[in-house]
DNA sequence: GTCTATATCATGATAGAC
DNA sequence: GTCTATCATGATATAGAC
């Protein structure tokens, strides 16, 4: 049962539903939201909720599922394509990392992929604190994760397997804060109105990639114990 | 009004809902903790919070401010002492960072600044979306995030200010990953059981800096238009 | 200062008409 | 499939006794 992707003018009930919860969800926290206030948005009837995904959990689920499948699809066919050109040769750090990490990216140019609504609420689910959005998050990455960690590990050799999953765990964070938007610290005070929103997200990758491969390429800590 | 920072055992009922509020919103986050919850784990009457603290947003930004308070001032005095004794001469990149971020992970292994619960609730707080708690970050964090961002702009010459502002951004993304231990995507699986706290928290420090490091001196990004 | 009792409201979910 | 009406619950906050 493929999902649909657009959301282009007259969709059904439950596309709808979706995209309200989306940007509501992104906006206020799945906690603050309520089963109202989205199908208020939605124009539809505050049964529909529960008639189409049985549950505000189910709704959340189904918003994530939306997005997600797609994403880790394009992220498991980009790597299975270098890996089968490259025959067994490590590919470059470079790469990887943006083919995890750029595709996100690319996501928020792309409207029909839930442009920056999706990444917002992505970078702000991670730290969502319900368990069944943990739960949900690990069966839904479980497969990507651990082919882009062996990836990571054969294209920097001499890099520990659990420093790797440290510095992909830094690199989610760092990520996350550059999509969500959420900069309540204001550190970024020098927003380019003029500019377009293309121009923008190809400048914040290319920023976030140079800091993503310094930091995944920097000297090892020197252990004291280790 | 100096905000005691101990909870050592027998303490008055304003600290027991402090300490109950900050495990609790850690645990749960802000909306989905409600100030029932806090009272009973408190051992205070349900009319205790209001009364002291006037509401529950008055409560959180008390839970906020309790540590907040110290640690943006451990900040700017390590700063402050560093830069006097340099008199007039940048600071080492590696300095900074480690004061910045440093100073923030130290706290996890003291139990008389929060210890741990402190550092993950403050990993959340930062994209939690209530408007309130953004914009009571913002006047917590202003002074010295721009003494900061002096700081790293004089140290790095070369790196444009714009540059300086986004890796900082970045930065405290992956710390707040790092200190949240929200690992949602399971990265992080082979905890060190036999390992304890302060051993866990200096090999995470190294790690972090290493990273952040790397990240912060990374190659200029090269940049199509400007 | 501290507590009990309660006011007032919004929530998630469902039953059952159409 | 869609809607109205409603239930049961739990939320924040406060009034007023002691």
């Amino acid at each position: 049962m493929g999902q649909p992707l657009s959301s282009s003018g007259n969709d059904g009930p439950d596309i709808r539903i979706l995209d309200a919860a989306e940007r509501l969800f992104m906006e206020h926290g799945y906690e603050a939201t309520s089963t109202r206030m989205v199908t208020r948005d939605a124009a539809v009837n505050l049964a529909a909720v529960n008639y189409y995904f049985g549950s505000k959990e189910g709704l959340m689920q189904a918003v994530l599922r939306r997005r997600l499948d797609w994403l880790n699809r394009e992220r498991l066919h980009l790597l299975d394509a270098a890996e089968t050109e490259a025959r067994g040769a490590p590919l470059k750090p470079s790469l990887i990392v943006d083919y995890f990490f750029g595709t996100l990216l690319r996501m928020g140019a792309r409207p029909e992929t839930g442009g920056q609504t999706f990444q917002r609420l992505l970078g702000r689910t991670h730290t969502e604190p319900a368990a069944f959005i943990s739960t949900f998050l690990a069966s839904e990455y479980a497969d990507v994760v651990n082919r882009y960690k062996s990836a990571l590990c054969r294209a920097l050799p001499d890099v520990p397997r659990e420093e790797i999953v440290w510095r992909f765990h830094f690199m989610l964070g760092a990520t996350a804060y550059a999509i969500t938007g959420t900069d309540s610290l204001q550190l970024i005070t020098d927003w380019k109105m003029e500019e377009d929103v293309q121009v923008q997200a190809q400048k914040l990758l290319a920023r976030l990639m140079s800091f993503l491969l310094g930091g995944l390429r920097a000297p090892l800590p020197q252990s004291r114990s280790a």
